[in-house]
DNA sequence: AAAACAACTGTAATCGGTTACATTGCGAGT
DNA sequence: ACTCGCAATGTAACCGATTACAGTTGTTTT
């Protein structure tokens, strides 16, 4: 009886070794990979056939090293579990893939330790840059240093350094546009976090359209929420137990519209006859909630791409065209919004 | 005027400029990085000044290149856009990050090129393993070479490697129990693409649990989807337009579950009056569907966790007490069933 | 025929850590 | 007094690629 010990005697071969087979010098080998127009076809024969017979692979870590650049960005988002942000990074994925990056993933769970822990991995060369899908306000923006290449893709307004982002003033306004123009005058709001940057562009886009109309602001129809669905659904609860009850519902996400709308469904409401409500980001499930949610659509691929091609560029050294990159939304209406009652 | 060229006089200061100026050997300054008890307290007390003084990092590359090892796990996942699958990727690097390895994401779009892409990333040293989520037959898990560590986190069976799973037959098995307890005895299904191991680990279960209550078998009842919402709504139809129509409807996944609802409720069916629907996995949506959705729930959290741990155990060369590791799974009654109507 | 040039190739230094091995100094055991 | 053991430290080899520089051809120019 045999005990199979030590069965892969490490055929782990290196350049070295494929010189010494092929007959040629390292130089040529490594240039045979890198430069295969400054070798002779006798030499590039010699060396792929040695490689082949190695089954040789070169070393990345080795090459990496040597040239100084990790060839990897970090991507540091608040949670991967959120549908949104996971469709922006498979743009930013598939995009890093074509330019030969890979992408290290750095969820945050919202705490500073962690971001600082992935900081360090920049600081320390394991990563070239880092792409931030964290909304992040002017104080919190600070703790990625100077000479950390960083793009933000968050799609917000009022961050330092290079960013793609929405126009989420302007956007909002659109829709809530829209919902005057159905002739809704109280226009509930579920928004998120009182201090999160989102919350705030979106806010003030619902108060433009408010003051376009003559509509007064009235504070007690915003609720506060966090992005959750859980907390959507907590938020509608404030506006079924008011006096003189909203006619729509302006949701700064599409979760919180969709936690929102079961709220409103088992409280006895009809959407869209009795209450309209609406979403933005259109995740994949805007589409099949029950009704289906006008909402706002933002360019996740697209930014997701240009995000990427933007932090390589600064990466690589190339200068950057510009230093914001503002992408146009798009407007879905579907079945979770209609005209007022009469 | 100046111009602000070259602010940056790169003071990247390695680790013979600590030496240096702590006056001490680059291996005592090494030493008191990773093995601080072996320095005495006055070297260490230099280093660290030394440190501080040039704002020294550790070049990890470096290290890395060094030790032969890059202290990053990739994770291939057929579409991390996928809510189950991302769950499933914030436990897996969680547990990296605490064990000190980067995760490497790997979304392959369900091609074998990009699978190989992904692969050779492991065999140019650049990952030193993989954790597999794609659900792989025996014929496709092959293309993982052997020397390359890897573990199948799926959560299904027939896999040859190291593998965390749950038991799906006898998960589906339950559900259709569960069913038939209701008084269902004609129960359509909407599966999976036909070759794939989840969708046939879980008819395997359905026939299962109908021959055990002796109700026969009927083909015209399976519905072939692919796990997304579009092919559950469009499954749904052919139990629309049956002469004979299923009482309850036994999905393989959520979201297929949730489209189906989407086509029954404009059909005119009740959920669950008329017929009952019951979904696999528990996203975080089947709580907010309407109704709220009678599902399986899977742990990914702690699937994640152990996958991770298994894998760095294979990397770390340290002996498997398990091959493969059987995880339970919750049964979540929600509201989308109920007893078959007189 | 000599010089200039191009195309190809090889030698060896280099990147920034880790670590085997050698060395030193000091206290304890005999 | 001598040896031994141990802790602390230093020297230098090493990991596997890239690449500057030098060298060797052979061909073209003058």
């Amino acid at each position: 009886m045999t005990l199979a010990i030590n069965q892969n005697p490490k055929p782990m071969s290196n350049i070295r070794d494929v010189a010494r087979l092929a007959d040629v010098s390292v130089a040529t080998v490594s240039r045979a990979l890198s430069n295969p127009e400054k070798v002779s076809p006798g030499s590039l024969a010699k060396v792929h056939a040695a490689i082949a017979e190695l089954s040789y692979k070169p070393n990345m870590l080795a090459r990496n090293f040597r040239s100084a650049r990790a060839y990897a960005v970090l991507v540091m988002v608040p949670d991967i579990a959120n549908p949104f942000y996971s469709l922006f990074i498979r743009a930013l994925e598939d995009r890093a893939q074509q330019k030969g990056y890979a992408v290290l993933l750095g969820d945050t769970r919202g705490t500073p330790e962690r971001e600082l822990e992935y900081i360090r991995r920049v600081e320390t060369r394991l990563a070239d840059g880092i792409i931030q899908l964290r909304p992040s306000s002017e104080k919190s923006q600070n703790i990625i240093p100077p000479d950390v290449p960083c793009v933000n893709a968050c799609g917000c307004e009022f961050t330092s350094g290079p960013a793609i982002r929405i126009d989420n003033r302007k956007a909002a306004k659109m829709m809530v546009d829209y919902l005057i123009s159905l002739g809704h005058k109280r226009i509930g709001v579920i928004s998120g976090l009182r201090d999160n940057p989102h919350a705030i562009d979106r806010l003030a886009g619902y108060k433009d359209a408010l003051e376009e109309a003559g509509i007064p602001f009235d504070k007690d129809l915003i609720a506060e929420g966090d992005f959750t669905m859980w907390s959507g659904l907590n938020a509608a609860f404030q506006f079924c137990n008011m006096d003189v009850k909203p006619t729509a519902i302006f949701s700064m996400n599409d979760e919180m519209a969709i936690g929102a709308m079961q709220t409103l469904k088992s409280n006895g409401f009809r959407i869209p006859e009795d209450i309209s409500v609406t979403g933005f980001d259109d995740i994949s499930y805007a589409k099949y909630s029950d009704p289906s949610l006008t909402t706002i659509s933002q360019p996740a691929e697209e930014m997701g791409k240009l995000a990427m091609d933007m932090l390589l560029k600064m990466i690589e050294g190339e200068p950057l065209s510009q230093r914001e990159c503002v992408l146009p939304t798009e407007f879905i209406i579907r079945k979770s919004t209609a005209p007022v009652k009469k």
